[in-house]
RNA sequence: GGACCCGUGGCGGAAUCGGCAGACGCAGCGGCCUUAAAAGCCGCGGCCGUGAAAACGGCGUGAGGGUUCGAACCCCUCCGGGUCCA
């Protein structure tokens, strides 16, 4: 072990000697450097899989899994730490309560701020992925963070991302068999078609004949069933940019970027289908122990809806027109319906040369954008498209109208008008003088004149002006009115019960050159085939000039890689089986987006080295099965199962996921919905991804703001001790806020630089001392000294700063013993439940105790443990100390949870208030154990309290041993 | 517009199950040490009032109301801030 700083370094002066032996930046620095070089010497993080020789299968396990950042140019900030830094310290916990602990990190390093970066400065996306990398690794190990090193990679990387394309090819490889409610591989789809010979199609349309299929619609029934498709979306397509945009990048119809138009362009796509999964993703939310926010935010995307597909004739047209309504209750008042601007309807009547106003309306509306369409609700438009349809309640011929308020991605893109409940319907009726008619009234209500209102009326009552032939839903309540109306269209066949999904299917292709490719190519007919899982990875080619290209029609950069793309089925590797190995094929130019890497990291690191598999079979089940309930024998629900009994199952994954709540959506529900497919074809062993996940807060800063409202950057300001904040320039007082971290308000801090001022494990201290994980809180750098004061303490407490050498008692002292049996309770206690805060807050109560009276060498040994997780190169620094006077053996890393005695928790006596009427008026001292009646009778005994109930009647008497007395007296 | 979360000293926050509000830290004040300062150590510290002090009384967890022996915590209304959806 290294000896301490001082020993080989003799002193020049007694001055010097001091400075040495003071806890300050330079100490810290020293010590920090040292510690993590010894531990990367050792290896000391890395941890063994089952199957390993140091592997000791008798401890339980504990995954802890941190969200992997993606490593920008700008390197990290204090929002990365948080998080890490609060698994550190529970996963140093474990470690010490004798579980196997994953704690793995690595870097999510595809995706399209890499690559404008490169467009822009002209360097290349791998050196400068590469580069930033090695300035995150650098920051995280000076943090002294306890990952296990030997398993990182990056999503970048060939032996990482051809799994990222094995596990899209089992999805291209499967479908979604309704009847069990889980994907299956495509070849049994095929083989059932081939056996029952019955070919299932949408609703009431009759099955086909599969034996009387040619094999070109063979072929497309089958690729349109599979979990990865080719499909057809509007997209926003910037020529421009030469790229396909998210709705958020588009405003008003430009680009976000540079103000380039935008147009909205169906395309041919790679999907994904995860409405199949939308039920699913939705019932199990159930049992996973997240955080409520986000399990109710996936499932108003989600979005479940239960209603009706009502069908409308069309005059003069077979097709009829489908709308999905959650409100077929009111279908007697639909006196219009809408249909959005793509709808085929729509083109016909544009076909049919209509009105040149229809035309150029259309062409405006679709260039929108649908966030742009939903947003601007306040002015209605749209035309008539000189249609009628037929409603099918009462016969009624209402006219069709196209506006853009409706979207085509949403239901059936077509909608039933019901203006006097809807409130769009309402306003859109009263702009173009449509009619409106009342169908739901208050109960005991009789229908009005809607002619009268201002708004629509929505909400649940009782349904009037509803009746026509043999249907009458007049007199019922909306839940009745609705069932009636559902049965009547069902037994009429004019509709069916429908439940819908705002879920859209996942749109997986993107027009860029730094991401996966697919492993996938097109023979000359435009089939696709998929390469061979032997052949794979399907590698990135190192394309010098990867600039989008501008143009009209989609090129993806990989276009440019000619060679590489014109290639034969052999090559490709496709599986001569399948297509002759001759065959002229070219490959997928599309990449997949950044979300792919980041869906399965978590089970790669059980495993990062397997070249067999993603991750040995063994190794995912030992680290992803919980292990909660071992008794029932039962580990997880088997797949088909509608759901899991939270009672029986457990869904198991990763023990605790830590990250922002930025990703409570997308990269959330990506990744559950890939576990699912691997867990329906038997790939994992855990039907959800993640057991337990906990959001960090945000970290923020100070700023101010003027008078007006505008905001004031911190180095435009000058704050004095007690008066208010004033703005330099101008002499005016400014009001101090907490705001978001940014370059323009000048209050961003850089990580370094705290640790270059205070040290690793004060920076640790002070983001665990700030406040709650959970919560926003903001950064005040003013009180980064509090905690480097309590380590400087705690260090005194231990080291002669004149001497440099330990200080301890030979005896101890009960007090300080106490108090130590309180803080090793407390500390372990609030780290189990993230609470670190409090946590701190215990151990400097310690270290004030401890000032002045002084330990002994096993009471500093065991603080010392307690503070490790939090200062891991403090209490190793301790630990190599404690080592020289005997007693302690090993690293601090692999050191044991001290423990403590319950006894010692409390002490001999306490002090126990005394209400009267709920206001403390006195105290009394009792034995720690006193019970209720002796509680009371010392407290009607009291002076204090006799003198105030004199005279009165004491009519009850509260007694919460331990706690209280409350006297009701008057 | 809808849904959810949150409002506690000058500041960050604590109060884990309805039981002493303000733990712990910052800033502040007083004392010791020092020629002096820094550092350190010891102490004070919600607001108002009475008092030389010790102490005592009143008020107090965004505002107002309610439930309860007892409310920061539960319920209702309102105000302010945030997040998500539209």
């Amino acid at each position: 072990m290294n000896p301490s700083p001082d020993a080989d370094r003799p002193a020049a002066d007694g001055h010097e000697k001091t400075l040495r032996s003071r806890y300050d930046a330079r100490l810290a620095a020293e010590i920090e450097e040292r510690w993590q070089c010894d531990w990367d010497r050792a290896d000391v993080y890395r941890t063994p899989n089952p199957g390993d020789s140091d592997f000791d299968a008798s401890k339980p396990k504990f995954y802890c899994l941190d969200m992997f950042p993606y490593p920008s140019g700008a390197g990290l900030h204090v929002g990365h730490p948080e998080g890490y830094t609060a698994t550190d310290i529970l996963c140093r916990y474990k470690r010490m309560r004798g579980f196997n602990v994953l704690h793995p990190m690595g870097f999510d390093a595809f995706g399209l701020p890499a690559e404008q970066y490169a467009v822009q400065t002209g360097v290349h996306p791998r050196e400068t992925t590469q580069a930033a990398m090695d300035n995150f690794r650098r920051q995280l190990k000076r943090f002294g963070f306890s990952y296990d090193w030997s398993r990182e990679f990056a999503t970048i990387d060939p032996d990482y991302y051809r799994w990222t394309q094995w596990i899209w090819l089992k999805a291209y490889g499967s479908w979604f068999d309704p009847e069990l409610k889980r994907a299956r591989p495509i070849a049994e789809l095929e083989a059932s078609l081939d056996e029952g010979d019955r070919v299932p199609t949408d609703d009431d349309d009759e099955p086909l004949d599969w034996s009387a299929m040619s094999a070109d619609a063979r072929r497309r029934y089958v690729d349109g069933q599979r979990l990865a498709y080719l499909g057809e979306q509007t997209v926003n397509w910037c020529p421009r940019l030469g790229t396909v945009l998210a709705n958020e990048e588009v405003i008003d119809g430009r680009s976000e970027r540079g103000g380039h138009p935008v147009t909205r362009k169906p395309l041919r796509q790679w999907m994904f289908r995860i409405t199949s999964y939308a039920q699913r993703l939705l019932d199990d939310l159930e049992f996973i122990k997240w955080p409520e926010s986000t399990r109710i935010m996936q499932r108003e995307w989600i979005g479940r809806s239960e209603g009706a597909l009502v069908r409308f004739e069309v005059e003069g047209r077979t097709e009829s027109l489908d709308v999905f309504t959650t409100r077929p209750d009111t279908l007697f008042g639909a006196t219009y319906m809408v249909v959005a601007p793509e709808h085929p309807l729509v083109e016909e009547v544009v076909a049919d040369g209509a009105d040149p106003l229809i035309t150029e309306y259309v062409t405006a509306a679709r260039n929108r954008a649908d966030v742009d369409r939903m947003a601007d609700s306040k002015e209605k438009t749209g035309v008539f498209t000189g249609r009628y349809a037929i409603n099918p309640a009462n016969g009624e011929r209402i006219p069709i109208w196209t506006a853009d308020y409706v979207l085509v991605g949403y239901g059936t893109g077509a909608i039933m008008a019901v203006p006097a409940h809807d409130q769009r319907d309402f306003e859109f009726a009263r702009a173009f003088g449509l009619s409106i008619r009342q169908v739901v009234a208050e109960a005991g209500a009789d229908a009005e004149d809607c002619g009268e209102w201002e708004t629509a009326r929505g909400g649940e009552g009782i349904a009037v002006n509803s009746e026509h032939g043999d249907i009458r839903l007049d007199g019922l309540e909306t839940g009745a009115a609705k069932v009636a109306i559902i049965d009547w269209l069902e037994s009429s066949r004019r509709g069916r019960r429908r439940t819908n999904f705002k879920l859209r299917d996942w749109l997986f292709s993107r027009q860029r050159y730094w991401g996966e490719p697919f492993p996938v190519v097109f023979d000359d007919e435009g089939n696709h085939y998929a390469v061979a899982d032997e052949a794979l990875p399907v590698r990135l080619p190192d394309l010098e000039d990867y600039e989008p290209i501008e143009s009209d029609e989609p090129t993806p950069p990989l276009g440019k890689a000619v060679d590489w793309v014109r290639t034969t089925a052999g090559a490709a590797g496709v599986d001569p089986s399948v297509l002759p190995a001759d065959t002229p094929v070219r490959r997928e130019i599309n990449t997949m987006p950044g979300w792919a890497g980041s869906c399965w990291y978590y089970l790669r690191y059980c495993d990062p080295g397997n070249a067999d598999r993603f991750a040995s079979k063994e190794a995912e089940a030992y680290w992803m099965l919980s292990d909660r309930d071992p008794g029932k024998g039962e580990r997880s629900c088997s797949p088909g199962e509608e759901s899991f009994d939270a009672t029986r199952h457990h869904v198991g994954g990763v023990d605790l996921y830590v990250g922002g709540a930025e990703h409570a959506v997308l990269h959330l529900l990506y990744a559950r919905f890939w576990h699912k497919i691997l867990f329906d074809l038997g790939e994992v062993s855990t039907p959800e991804p993640v057991g337990q996940l906990f959001h960090q807060g945000m970290i923020t800063s100070f700023a101010f703001k003027r008078s007006d409202g505008s905001l004031v950057p911190v180095d435009e300001v000058r704050e004095s001790e007690d008066g208010p904040a004033i703005e330099i320039a101008t002499g005016e007082t400014v009001e101090r806020i907490v705001a978001k971290m940014s370059k323009s308000l000048r209050n961003v801090i850089n990580p370094d630089d705290v640790i270059a001022e205070y040290g690793a494990d004060t920076f640790r201290l002070y983001e665990m001392a700030m406040g709650p994980l959970e919560a926003s809180k903001p950064w005040n750098t003013r009180d980064i000294v509090g905690v480097f004061r309590f380590l400087q303490r705690a260090w005194r407490l231990a080291i002669d700063e004149s001497t440099g050498g330990l200080q301890l008692r030979d005896s101890a002292d009960e007090e300080v013993e106490r108090s130590l049996h309180r803080t090793i309770a407390k500390v372990g206690d609030d780290i189990e439940r993230l609470s670190f805060n409090t946590a701190i807050a215990a151990m400097i109560e310690f270290v004030n105790v401890a000032t002045g009276v002084g330990v002994t060498a096993d009471q500093l040994r065991r603080f010392n443990l307690v503070l490790s997780p939090f200062a891991p190169h403090f209490g190793e620094e301790i630990n190599a100390r404690l080592q020289a006077v005997g007693g302690v053996e090993g690293s601090v890393v692999t050191g044991e949870w001290p423990v403590f005695d319950p006894a010692m928790l409390q002490d001999e006596s306490i002090e126990v208030p005394v209400q009267v009427l709920g206001k403390v008026r006195s105290r009394i001292t009792v034995a720690a154990d006193a019970d209720a009646e002796t509680l009371e009778a010392a407290a009607l005994a009291d002076d204090r309290i006799k003198a105030l109930i004199e005279g009165k009647t004491v009519r009850k008497v509260v007694v919460v041993p331990g706690k209280l007395v409350n006297v009701v007296a008057n």
